[in-house]
DNA sequence: CGGCATCCGTGACGATACTG
DNA sequence: CAGTATCGTCACGGATGCCG
């Protein structure tokens, strides 16, 4: 655990950076808004981080009451990790660079790892405006999208954990498209790139288009 | 300069940090936002980087894209460095930022640096929807402000280039309350903590209140 | 003097091995 | 599974030197 290191300016931008400026951590934290997540799942889906570095990371953020480590109830009691209230109000941060990014995204690299659940920082805000539990099956894998949150997790990993309010099957190019708002959701529907299925307003809103 | 390590995910996000992520990076983008600088008042107003991590930063944000160097023409004819387009567009992400980091804010410590223009950037949120070139006086120094403005630096050190449509003066901690948000700046103008002077519409929209 | 390049000590990082 | 220990490497911060 470092002992912080600050710029030592009176701008908060740069107490943000104090906080979440060393590498790693804001990738840490795209992780965690996914909801509670485990030490090792954390460490596969951030590949290339050392576990010390990751260990450390986490002790930090702790400390700087971004996130809080809790123990499951038996069976299972392992130990999670998960945002805390204002370490979810990060989401705008991460939007904006993610929003930025999106141009220096273009092709996927040989070099590069994927994650399905990475795309739904994107995508959550092509859903602006909307409200529900949405399900998005890729080839790379599902994950759910809670629109609209007012609290706890936006998003999580795998599918939805009850019955979602519309669930969208796509490609990985076609998500990638929508995310980054070359397309709009409603005219790849339109184009037959997305299966809808569900029963809820925003599913029959997207099939009537 | 390095040659680009780079988180290699396919994520927007982790991409915007392979540009952006790197310590001082976005705090020089902050500096240039105000417009062309020279190398030697950028060591200045980035108290604790190395003169080396400056240089090599400059080269690598050039390389990709974020900043240009420029002779200006004699006589002067020293280099300045200013944001492209491109560099400029991270306007967003420093505003989230500093959003976020408004709140770790608190008071001024002893080993904090502080300029004039740093309150430029959460000032100007404060002025969304606004227009207009403003300009602002703190006992720490001058800066002004381009509200609304399309393309070109978006504040500027030093007093306004030509006549204000508005000019505040203030002192900081009046500043960094309408700046957090805690104060509006119509309150702050009735409450008398802020000088208007100007004939702009701006200037006598406050002057009203 | 402004604009770096070089050198050096320290600490952060990344990979691997190992342990409760 | 969830980290800690170790170690080589690289990035950072501070000082100094060089060159137009």
């Amino acid at each position: 655990m470092s002992p912080r290191r600050s710029y030592d300016q009176y701008c908060s931008a740069a107490r943000a950076l104090d906080l979440v400026g060393d590498r790693w951590t804001l990738l840490i934290v795209r992780e965690l808004l996914a909801g509670p997540r485990r030490y090792t799942d954390l460490h596969a889906d951030l590949p290339g981080v050392s576990t010390d570095v990751l260990a450390s990371r986490l002790k930090d953020m702790e400390r700087d009451g971004l996130t809080s480590r809790r123990r499951l109830p038996p069976p299972g009691a392992v130990y999670v990790y998960e945002l805390t209230s204002r370490g979810r109000q990060l989401l705008p941060v991460l939007q904006a660079l993610g929003e930025w990014g999106q141009s220096e995204l273009g092709e996927r690299r040989p070099t590069d790892a994927v994650r399905a659940h990475w795309f739904a920082l994107p995508l959550l805000r092509a859903l602006e405006g909307e409200e529900g539990l949405v399900e998005v099956r890729l080839e790379e894998g599902d994950f759910h999208l809670r629109v609209g949150a007012e609290e706890g997790p936006v998003y999580g990993d795998g599918p939805a954990p009850r019955e979602a309010n519309a669930r969208l099957q796509l490609d990985a190019e076609t998500c990638a498209a929508v995310a980054g708002g070359e397309l709009r959701l409603l005219d790849a529907v339109r184009a037959g790139r997305v299966t809808v299925t569900g029963e809820g307003t925003l599913a029959k809103a997207l099939r009537e288009a």
